[in-house]
RNA sequence: UGGGGGUUCGUCUAAUGGUAGGACAGCUGACUCUGGAUCAGCCAGUAGAGGUUCGAGUCCUCUACCCCCAGCCA
């Protein structure tokens, strides 16, 4: 069975039995961002499940953000998220919600819930609130204020909302049980007070519900039929069910899929936070950010992204990616899409001899090998040129198909060209690379049936433009960069070398009126795109990720 | 030692009691005006021990190991 089929998975599973069981006649999903952070791609998995299994259902998809906590969120990350969802090319039409925009609703559920006796007003500090819970093994303890009236917690409630208290002095609380095995079930707080403002509804509200009292109530509102989150809200669902049952209103089905780890990056908001705060990296866009802005910028496009995330697959085994399917990905969609082009990163200059002075040809190549639409252009051709540094080797080892004394090679959609000599500076750097080429030979092709073994590239050095290319390394040394030793952190396994910025790189006139943005594959070297940073007066290209590259693999 | 999850090639993931399959990685080879791409092939797995069954990755029992939960974060 090698046919494509719709995704399958064990979430996909249960969404159909709900559907054959009239559990739900649809299915609606959201995405739950806090804006607190720009979004990464492990976002990007949870995006791709709850809009993927919207619409493989015909169902619809909610953008809602969850934003109670008001001293950690802020509007700036609001408009990031949403163009990053775009990016990954998803919509909510016009489902934009906010937790926020329930907060009156919210307020009369919980005054359902002290009214039917399953809440209530709590005195007690955070530290004794923490001490009464108890431990993993040791059951918690009833708070002294755990009977209050009705009455009086309905009065004290109402007093919290209306700022008479300070942050800090009071709680509202389920009524579940205190010895209960799931420690979220010991009497969770509903409320706290908290006198801040607030992004969206300003300084209306003195009191701001928890996740929990939250999260599910939402969903309900909105008809979501499926709250897909990770595994980390596992341990909630039943406190997810209790509040949904207790206000007797529509019940989702909360589904927990584990999320997406990837190897040699770290993904906690925290970590990413300390990289750019710590200068460890050039911002939130920084190309080796797993954030979406980051790989934005990097040349990642979101098919490859999206596919990655497909075939990483979904499942609840905690499980770390292999960065290499990300980076097959990525080179499996530009190798459709990039044109080629030719650049030069570390120029050396190679002189024909034999070839016209002042002469200029300008020779056909094609633009994608893979998609004959892209059609061709012209490159212009010269006495002067500049190659690769690495494809010129004084004493070649065995199995090396490029330049050295003697040997003759082919310019890329050029002539073949045979090495006849070399210039050393004082340090013994090898600075120019004469050669004879022949003319026969033009566009590449031979007459005589010679063949060449090495093909490499070039620019011609009177029409190169200048450009500074920024060469990316895994940011980590370590697969896992969360395993330090003692006293070390996950800054320890920086990879040092993840950043190289070359200038006076040469690339060929073509790419004159480039845009940032823009993806291009520098033949034999690797997929490149131009950085934010780029202007037509100064060139900056960001390499996406090299080709593959069997001979460097053969030579370790 | 409480509660909730998890364990299939190196990695990720299928197999829903009936041939353990795919992808990435790795390794061969073919082809090639990119040492790219493509093509062909190879390597490699059911955590352990019992049991049920004609037949077990799948069901049962026990064991081991890993993850999550003790925020007035989400």
């Amino acid at each position: 069975m090698t046919e494509i089929s719709a995704p399958t998975n064990f979430i996909v599973d249960a969404v159909e039995e709900d559907l054959a069981s009239g559990r739900f006649n649809v299915v609606h999903t959201r995405f739950p961002p806090e804006p607190n952070g720009y979004l990464h791609i492990g976002h990007a998995k949870a995006i791709a499940i709850n809009f993927g299994i919207a619409r493989q259902f015909g169902g619809k998809t909610n953008l809602r953000y969850d934003d109670t906590n008001p001293v950690k969120e802020d509007i700036e990350y609001v408009d990031a998220i949403k163009k990053d969802i775009h990016w990954l090319g998803f919509d909510w039409e016009d489902r934009e919600y906010y937790a926020s925009d329930y907060f009156d609703q919210l307020y009369q559920w919980a005054i359902q819930l002290i009214q039917q006796g399953d809440a209530y007003v709590d005195d007690l500090s955070a530290d004794e609130i923490r001490a009464y819970r108890g431990t993993l093994t040791e059951p918690g303890k009833n708070s002294p204020f755990r009977e209050r009236s009705i009455q009086e917690n309905l009065d004290l409630f109402n007093r919290m909302r209306a700022g008479e208290f300070p942050d800090g002095s009071r709680v509202l609380r389920a009524k579940i049980d205190m010895s209960s095995g799931n420690i979220n079930m010991r009497d969770p707080v509903m409320y706290r007070i908290l006198h801040a403002n607030h992004h969206r509804t300003g300084d209306t509200w003195s009191i701001y519900p928890m996740y929990d009292f939250a999260h599910g109530q939402s969903d309900s509102l909105e008809g979501v039929t499926h709250s897909l989150c990770d595994l980390a809200y596992e341990a909630h669902r039943p406190l997810y069910d209790w509040f949904i049952e207790k206000l007797d209103i529509f019940h989702p089905r909360q589904i927990e899929f584990s999320r997406l780890k990837l190897s040699y990056t770290i993904l906690s908001k925290r970590f990413l936070k300390m990289l750019v705060e710590g200068s460890h990296v050039n911002g939130w866009d920084d190309p080796r950010m797993p954030t979406l802005v980051g790989m934005r910028r990097r040349g990642y496009t979101p098919e490859a992204v999206l596919t990655f995330i497909d075939k990483a697959g979904v499942a609840k085994n905690e499980s770390v990616a292999d960065i290499s399917l990300l980076e097959f990905c990525v080179r499996d969609h530009l190798n459709k899409i990039a044109p080629r082009v030719m650049g030069i990163i570390n120029p050396l200059k190679l002189i024909i001899d034999n070839y016209p002075e002042g002469l200029v040809e300008e020779l056909e190549a094609i633009n994608n090998p893979e998609d004959e639409s892209a059609g061709t252009r012209m490159v212009p051709f010269s006495k002067v040129l500049y190659i690769e540094k690495e494809d010129f080797m004084e004493e070649p080892p065995r199995k090396y198909f490029r330049l050295s004394p003697g040997q003759e090679v082919r310019l890329r959609y050029g002539y073949y060209v045979k090495c006849t000599g070399f210039i050393k500076d004082e340090q013994g750097q090898v600075v120019e690379v004469h050669c004879t080429y022949d003319p026969e030979t033009r566009g590449g092709y031979s007459s005589d049936g010679r063949k060449v073994k090495g093909t490499i590239h070039w620019v011609s050095a009177q029409h190169a433009l200048d450009a500074e290319v920024r060469i990316y390394d895994r940011l980590f040394n370590r697969e896992d960069p969360d395993m330090v030793e003692d006293g070390e952190t996950f800054l320890d396994n920086l990879n040092p070398l993840s950043l190289l910025v070359l200038t006076h790189c040469k690339v060929e006139p073509s790419l004159v009126n480039t845009k940032s943005g823009d993806h291009f594959q520098f033949e034999r070297q690797g997929y490149f795109c131009t950085d934010l940073d780029s202007t037509p007066g100064h060139l900056v290209f960001n390499q996406t990720v090299g080709l593959r590259d069997s001979w460097s693999k053969m030579n370790k």
